[in-house]
DNA sequence: CGGCTGACTCTGG
DNA sequence: TCCAGAGCCAGCC
């Protein structure tokens, strides 16, 4: 992988590619799995991903397991049919059990 | 080079 | 449990 010439953008949507489907990570767990990248940088990948990307960005929802609504792009309420029609179960709440459904990341796959 | 934009997280009340 | 404020940084004009 050529770090240098990937954008930290970039590294972003390589890690959120490896979410296994019926799974979802958090900003935050995404930011730490990327070399010097903060929560806020991944919400800001996401938000420059256009519509229809190949980017699993509907297994990315924020801490508290909640989806987190944008100004443009695709609405909330389509992410959420997103995770529901991959197996995620979502509370009245509006939150999902994170506990369960959450990716640990790649170290797990090692 | 300077300013604007934005899908977050944490902490305290 | 919910709400407000502060910290934070890469891209794109």
């Amino acid at each position: 992988m050529n770090s240098k010439t990937d954008s930290v953008y970039q590294k972003i949507y390589v890690m959120v590619s490896q979410i296994p489907k019926g799974k979802v990570s958090t900003y935050g767990r995404i930011a730490k799995l990327v070399d010097n990248c903060t929560p806020r940088m991944v919400g800001y990948a996401m938000a420059a991903l256009p519509v229809g990307s190949d980017i699993p960005w509907q297994r990315v929802v924020n801490s508290q397991g909640k989806i987190s609504v944008r100004a443009h792009g695709d609405p909330d309420e389509l992410q959420r049919q997103f995770l529901i029609s991959e197996g995620v179960v979502f509370r009245q709440t509006g939150k999902t059990d994170l506990s369960r459904f959450v990716w640990q990341g790649p170290k797990n796959l090692l």
